[in-house]
DNA sequence: ATGGGGGCCTGCCGGC
DNA sequence: TGCCGGCAGGCCCCCA
């Protein structure tokens, strides 16, 4: 489900109410997600400070007074929401609790932080926070898209001689952490290079071009709060809106948005995955 | 090493 | 109304 810009959004949701304040309750509903739980999960939470909230690619980190890190992650169906604090000019109560809520996080402004994932794809883990980075998940993760050690001749090394479709290299985490299955989609489109191209087919400038172009999309996607289809939410219940801004992707059928062009947007599969592109527009 | 496919889960939607 | 297949924003793991 999420990516990038869904996490960041939902980083920056959390940010206000986690930062600085201590975990007075942990409340974990089941042993595991994707996998276990770390042992005394709840215990390892509860009363520990949040002193900074992080995100590197689409993982959360949380980290904690204790000298330990919360690795958050969404899966697919995941969604963290906040409520009884207030936001903005309105207060949300505790609502009911909902199937699927697997983790409650009650923070000491009386807050809470309902992590809720249907189909538990998503994960959580504690590490010090001395080597998060080197946390299995995190450790062979590529560069941030947005950072500055993600740029043109570092792109262009990866993709060199690789024979996998442009769609597979992009979202392969190793090359470039955070891009997903929407945000690739959209930036081939943009940069008007068909999903099944080999990368190493790719002349270095189409390869440099797709840097800023990544950029832009996920600035973008950030700036309208992500994308909201199906169980998508922002922090505090908000929709994302940047899905109105798709131009090729779940468009399948609907005529190419590129002025002039007259073909329709067309959808194949590709390593098992649905890839939308423009035929005409994307050669 | 590289690339492709299966599998993990639940929910929803469309077709019959 | 119900059942069934297909599909969904991710990513690890196994196989050739």
């Amino acid at each position: 489900m999420p990516e990038l810009p869904e996490v960041e959004t939902v980083r920056r949701g959390l940010l206000p109410v986690m930062e600085g304040q201590v975990i007075t309750l942990a409340s974990v509903h089941r042993p595991d997600l994707r996998w276990p739980f770390p042992p005394q999960m709840a215990d390892r939470l509860t009363g520990a400070r949040v002193t900074a909230l992080r995100r590197r690619s689409k993982y959360i980190l949380a980290d904690l007074s204790t000298g330990e890190t919360l690795l958050i992650h969404l899966g697919m169906s995941g969604r963290m929401l906040i409520s009884g604090a207030i936001l903005g000019e309105f207060h949300h109560h505790h609502p009911a609790p909902e199937k699927h809520d697997h983790v409650v996080l009650h923070m000491e402004n009386g807050a809470r932080i309902t992590f809720n994932d249907a189909r538990r794809f998503g994960a959580m883990d504690l590490m010090p926070t001395a080597t998060a980075e080197a946390h299995p998940l995190l450790a062979s993760l590529g560069p941030e898209p947005l950072g500055n050690t993600f740029h043109d001749s570092y792109l262009v090394a990866q993709l060199a001689g690789r024979n996998t479709p442009i769609k597979s290299a992009l979202l392969d985490q190793h090359i470039v952490a955070g891009l997903g299955n929407i945000y690739v989609c959209e930036t081939l489109y943009r940069a008007r290079i068909s999903p099944v191209t080999r990368a190493g087919q790719l002349p270095s400038g189409r390869v440099a071009a797709l840097v800023p172009i990544i950029r832009t999309v996920l600035a973008e996607a950030i700036e309208a709060g992500g994308s909201s289809l199906r169980d998508y939410r922002q922090a505090d219940g908000e929709l994302g809106y940047f899905q109105h801004s798709f131009q090729v992707y779940d468009r399948e059928g609907q005529p190419c948005l590129t002025p002039g062009c007259t073909s329709a947007v067309q959808r194949i599969v590709q390593s098992g995955r649905s890839s939308f592109y423009c035929p005409t527009c994307q050669p």
